[in-house]
Order: C-alpha cells, then sequence, then structure tokens
DNA sequence: ACGGGCTTGTA
DNA sequence: ACAAGCCCG
C-alpha cells in the first residue's frame, strides 16, 4: 500500500506509476529546473539519490579537492532537507556507483534511471557502460549547459574553435525556455527505502579539513547570491567585471559548476529582470563562454591531457621548483600575481582577471607547464570545472582554443595598476604591503627607501624582492615560444 | 577562395 | 603598430 499523498499527488496516481530513481551526480543539486526530477515527477514514484563514490569521495580522492568536497556536502545537506521538507528524502549511498544504483534499483523494483548528463569524457564513459550494465533504462538528460555539447557547429558542420563566431551562432540558435517551477511535493518513500540511507559523510570522515572561508553551498545561498549579483554587480557587470578591488562579478560559478543553478535559471533571471541590467548582455557572453568551453571538452576530450595547438607538444618547459613554490604560495614579488594565490588557498576562489594574471605569469613570465598551474587550481578551487579551467589555463598560456597569440604577455605591474588601481586587492591579501602608498603598491621595488620605511616594509624580508625581471622574463618567454613554434613548423608537412 | 576579423595586451 | 596566424562565412 502507498504512503498518503497530497492532492496534487493523487492526481498523477491516476496515470500510470512509473518509478523512476532520480540519480543527483553533483552538477545537479537542486530542486528547480531539474529536468529528471521533473520528469521523475510526471510520470509517477520518484526516489532520489546520491552515491558516494569512491571515485571521488575516498580520503585520498577526497583530500585533492576539498574545497569542492565541502561545498558540495553542504549543497547535498540541503538537498537532502529540501526533498525532506516536501515529502520524499535523499537516499544517500557509498561505494560504487554501478552497484549500489543496481542494488538500489531491484530493492525498489525501478522502472529506469534518470540523471542529468556528464560532458567530460569519463563521464561519458561512466554512463555507458552503466547504460549497458543496469537491467533498466537509464536516460541522461542535458542542463549542464545552455545548449547541449556538440549542437553548435559551423556552417560546414564542424566544431567553432573560436569564440566569437560560436557566440553568434548561439545567439542565432537558442531558444530560451522558461525554467521549470521547484517541485512542491515529491512522493514519499517506503519505510524499507529510508532504512537504506546511509547518510552524508561529515567532512572529518573524508579526511578534509573545514574551511570557514569558503561561501556556503546549498539552492538557496545560490540564490542568495544571484539576487545579490542583480541588485547591483549586474548594472555595472561591462566595466566592473574587470575591477579586482570591487564586488563587480557574479560569483556564480561555484553554483554553475554543482549545479544549485542551472545555466537556464540564471540566463532567465537576466531577461526577466525588473530592470534589464545594463550589463547583462555582457555577463551572458560570460556565460556562453561556459557554454564554448564544454563544447569545446566534448569536441575534444583529449584536451584535458593535451594542448589544443598541436604545435605546441612538447614545449620546453621549465621544472624551476623556486619558482613554482614562490608562485603556489604567493611570494613572487608581484603583489597582484601573488594575491591571486594566496586567495586561492584561503578562499578557494579567485578573480576572473586575476586568475589570467596568475597563469600568464606562471607559464609565460616562469616558464612553467600550464598543466601543473591547472592542476592546482583544481586542488583549490571551488569552482574548478575541468572544461572551464583548462580551457582558462591553455587560453592564457597560448595554446588553447582561441588563445591570445603567444607574444601577448600580461604586465603585471600594468594589470594590477588597471585593475586594482589603489591596491584594495592587493592590500586584502598581502597584508604586508599595506601601509604602501598606492603609487608604488604594485611595484614596491621602485619605491624610494623613506617609503618603504614609513610603509614598515624591508624588501627580501618582509616581502619578496622579484624573483624574475618582467622584461628579461618576457624576452625568454618570447625567444623559446618563437624557436619552438618555428621548429614544429619545420617538422609538420 | 578571399578577406574581414579575432575577450580580456604591450611597447 | 605589433613580435603572426588562421578561423569562418
Amino acid at each position: 500500500m502507498r504512503a498518503k499523498h497530497s492532492a496534487n499527488d493523487q492526481i498523477v496516481q491516476v496515470g500510470a506509476r512509473v518509478r523512476s530513481i532520480v540519480w543527483f551526480r553533483g552538477k545537479d543539486l537542486r530542486l528547480a529546473d531539474h529536468q529528471p526530477l521533473a520528469a521523475g515527477i510526471a510520470a509517477g514514484e520518484v526516489l532520489p539519490v546520491f552515491i558516494f563514490d569512491p571515485y571521488f569521495f575516498a580520503p585520498e580522492r577526497a583530500v585533492q579537492m576539498g574545497h569542492r568536497i565541502q561545498f558540495l556536502l553542504e549543497s547535498a545537506q540541503a538537498l537532502k532537507a529540501a526533498l525532506q521538507a516536501r515529502g520524499s528524502d535523499l537516499i544517500c549511498l557509498r561505494g560504487a556507483s554501478f552497484d549500489r544504483l543496481a542494488e538500489l534499483s531491484r530493492a525498489w523494483s525501478a522502472d529506469r534511471v534518470l540523471a542529468t548528463r556528464w560532458s567530460e569524457r569519463f563521464g561519458r564513459k561512466r554512463d555507458d557502460s552503466i547504460a549497458s550494465r543496469l537491467q533498466v533504462p537509464f536516460h541522461v538528460f542535458e542542463g549542464e549547459t545552455l545548449m547541449p555539447p556538440g549542437d553548435i557547429l559551423t556552417a560546414s558542420g564542424q566544431a567553432f574553435r573560436v569564440f566569437t563566431p560560436f557566440w553568434r551562432a548561439f545567439q542565432r540558435v537558442f531558444e530560451l525556455k522558461a525554467p521549470l517551477p521547484r517541485p512542491e511535493r515529491l512522493p514519499s518513500l517506503p519505510p524499507e527505502i529510508l532504512a537504506l540511507d546511509e547518510g552524508i559523510p561529515g567532512l572529518e570522515e573524508l579526511g578534509v579539513v573545514a574551511n570557514e572561508r569558503l561561501i556556503r553551498g546549498g539552492e538557496q545561498a545560490a540564490w542568495s547570491r544571484l539576487d545579490t549579483f542583480l541588485r547591483g554587480p549586474a548594472d555595472r557587470y561591462v566595466k566592473g567585471r574587470d575591477r579586482l578591488d570591487q564586488e563587480g562579478t557574479s560569483r556564480l560559478s561555484a553554483d554553475l559548476k554543482f549545479g544549485l543553478l542551472s545555466p537556464r535559471q540564471v540566463w532567465w533571471a537576466i531577461e526577466t529582470a525588473e530592470a534589464r541590467p545594463g550589463g547583462g548582455a555582457a555577463f551572458q557572453r560570460q556565460l556562453v563562454w561556459r557554454e564554448f568551453s564544454h563544447h569545446s571538452l566534448w569536441h575534444w576530450p583529449d584536451l584535458l591531457e593535451r594542448p589544443f595547438r598541436a604545435d605546441f607538444e612538447g614545449f620546453p618547459w621549465l621544472e624551476d621548483p623556486a619558482g613554482w613554490q614562490a608562485w603556489v604560495q604567493g611570494q613572487t614579488g608581484y603583489p597582484v600575481v601573488d594575491a591571486a594565490a594566496r586567495q586561492l588557498l584561503v578562499e578557494g576562489f579567485v578573480h576572473n582577471r586575476a586568475r589570467m594574471i596568475a597563469a600568464s605569469f606562471l607559464t609565460k613570465h616562469l616558464g612553467i607547464h600550464y598543466q601543473r598551474g591547472e592542476a592546482h587550481y583544481m586542488r583549490y578551487l571551488v569552482d574548478g570545472d575541468w572544461a572551464q579551467n583548462n580551457l582558462g589555463w591553455q587560453w592564457s598560456a597560448g595554446c588553447g582554443c582561441d588563445a591570445q597569440p603567444y607574444f601577448r604577455v600580461f604586465n603585471p605591474t600594468l594589470q594590477g595598476q588597471r585593475f586594482d588601481p589603489a591596491g584594495t586587492y592587493v592590500r586584502q591579501w598581502v597584508p604586508e604591503l599595506a601601509r604602501l602608498p598606492k603609487r608604488w603598491i604594485h611595484e614596491p621595488w621602485n619605491a624610494p627607501e623613506s617609503v618603504l620605511l614609513d610603509a614598515g616594509v624591508t624588501l627580501a624580508k618582509d616581502y619578496p624582492k622579484p624573483i624574475v625581471e618582467h622584461r628579461a622574463a618576457r624576452a625568454r618567454f618570447l625567444a623559446t615560444a618563437k624557436a619552438h613554434l618555428a621548429q614544429r613548423k619545420g617538422l609538420s608537412p
């Protein structure tokens, strides 16, 4: 006998009672605009499940991405609470995804399993394997992106390699549909299924040290961030987004990564805002950069292993252990580069422009492989996403899809002066320079002795002298890149 | 197949 | 202007 349902559910009960397991997989931790969930509810009974697979959640894996684990666990807790408040629950299991899923499917006599697609190669492989081994149908839904990866092609049916034509094509074909509402009630779960719940693991259990400085997870927190963005920064976005010293960006990257918000909900919120924000279109363009990264990774799954530009293969990157350590710890002597490094470790977040400055410095000034920077960012970023992080690093290194030309090397002093004019960002993250006047905040090595003295800064003691000289480092990279690319060109037919 | 055009810049 | 080059219609 089925549990009692609200009036709404009675209506559904009249139809076929299809039993759908809705498998939440960490990129769709929300109730609103959730296509598998909505499809499940429309068809009958729903069993929401999350599986803590050791592939991600074994302690030795979890510590490799502690910030994201913390954010995900918080978001899963919020999801569980929201499902409980609506008469259902999030059944949490531990172990190998396929085994636990198959077991649950048998225990509940499920008719099918529904989930949101992951576009990375290993996600696709996992889904193929699950579909072929599961006794019941396995349906994956789109929704991680605005358009399904692979759906936007050039006139000749090829993948785009340059953003702007992709953006134009996107605007031509994208049709915005209203996001699905958040379900008010869900069918309840039988006691024998509720009894299978193994709960959400705690951080300690996974060997992860809690970090109080991270943004909060959960669907509600995400909506509050979206609201904050729409109330201010969205209107000033065109210029404000580049400012390191202001709250000029959306701060929605982690919400989109974990699917606390779908990109469609965010796009819709911009479109339907009472006062259309002045920076709405510019922000939507940024959302399409997110699309571009997912589409690119879909077309070229080995981007995670190799440079997009084949002529960068075999590039003579340097080891430079001392340079690497300085870059990681924020001790390069370039204030804005160091601020970015420290913000990453402390907050698990870095302003987009600061990411570019940091990436340019690591790859060009230090000549260190972009993949090392990419991996370091993946380790600490709350919003760390394979597709986007990889695109960003390859773009910065000059070897990526639509990359900046290799000879365009960011000058960290100029970037700092332009986008953090008063040095507010630097002062926050490099407090040993806090008393330096803004004239010298981005180039303390040029400050007069008396100024340094007044600011209480002794270079090489309180704060390092630059570990490389900008002009020399720039020249070294250009010479190396030029020689390497010329050689590669000579090798190719 | 020709040519306009190309996220985030520097000197 | 530029230390190039090539995407895409």
